[in-house]
DNA sequence: AGCCGGATCCGCT
DNA sequence: GCGGATCCGGCTT
C-alpha cells in the first residue's frame, strides 16, 4: 500500500502528485490525468469559501478522505481532501483513464464513444466508479475506495486556469489545474461561461 | 419565502 | 456550438 502521507499539505502542493495515482472503488480502476486544486476558506472558488457547512464538512476534515458533491441537480463530483485538519483544501478530480475494470465501466457509461471519454469529466470519472454522495467522507486508505499514490512522477506536467471557475479567485489568477499533456481523456480546456436564463 | 446560478453532461444543430 | 435537465446552497426580501 502506498503511503499517502504527501496529502497532508495544500492542495496546490498535492494536485501535481496526483496525476498518475490510481483511484479504484467498486470494481473499477482509474488513472487520473486531469486534476484541479481548492484551497478552502481563502479561495472564492471553493466550496469552504463561507466557512463550514454541511455539504462541505468533510473538506474541514483530516487528509485523505473522499469529498463528493452533488451539482447541477443530477451530478456528483469527487475531491480528495488534504491538508491539517480544521483546514479545508481538496483536489478536485476532473478525468482519468480506466486501467481497470473496463467492462463494468462501460455498462456505467453506456453512451460514451470511446474509452478515453468513459472517465473525461468530473462527474463522468465518479459515475464510472460508482461513487455517489454515501461514500462522502470515505477513508482513501482503509476503506472500500482505495487511493494509490503514482509509482513515479508523471513525465510532464502542464498547469492552467481552473475550468469552471469564473471571476475573482478563478481565472487565469491562479494556474491551479494540472494534466498530463497528451492524454486522451484531459478534456479540451472551456472556459467558463455563465449559463443564461 | 423566493430567486439565482453552479467545480456538468448530453443530444441536437 | 447551444440549450435543457433538475436540485441545492447561499443570499436577498
Amino acid at each position: 500500500m502506498a503511503d499517502l502521507a504527501f496529502l497532508e499539505q495544500d492542495a496546490v502542493d498535492v494536485a501535481p502528485l496526483l496525476l498518475g495515482a490510481t483511484l479504484r472503488a467498486n470494481g473499477v480502476r482509474v488513472r487520473l490525468t486531469e486534476v484541479e486544486a481548492y484551497m478552502g476558506e481563502r479561495d472564492p472558488g471553493s466550496h469552504a469559501y463561507r466557512g463550514p457547512g454541511r455539504r462541505n464538512a468533510t473538506m474541514f476534515g483530516p487528509a485523505g478522505r473522499l469529498y463528493v458533491y452533488f451539482t447541477y441537480g443530477m451530478h456528483y463530483c469527487c475531491n480528495v481532501v488534504t491538508g491539517r485538519e480544521g483546514v479545508a483544501s481538496a483536489v478536485l478530480l476532473r478525468a482519468g483513464e480506466v486501467v481497470e475494470g473496463l467492462e463494468l465501466a462501460r455498462e456505467r457509461r453506456p453512451n460514451a464513444a470511446r474509452d478515453a471519454e468513459l472517465a473525461s469529466g468530473p462527474a463522468r470519472l465518479t459515475r464510472v466508479l460508482g461513487i455517489s454522495l454515501a461514500d462522502d467522507g470515505t477513508d482513501l486508505a482503509a476503506g472500500p475506495i482505495r487511493l494509490e499514490a503514482a509509482p513515479d512522477r508523471a513525465p510532464a506536467i502542464a498547469s492552467g486556469p481552473r475550468t469552471g471557475v469564473a471571476g475573482p479567485g478563478g481565472g487565469l489568477e491562479f494556474p491551479w489545474r494540472f494534466w498530463i499533456p497528451g492524454e486522451p481523456s484531459v478534456s479540451r480546456y472551456r472556459p467558463h461561461v455563465a449559463r443564461r436564463r
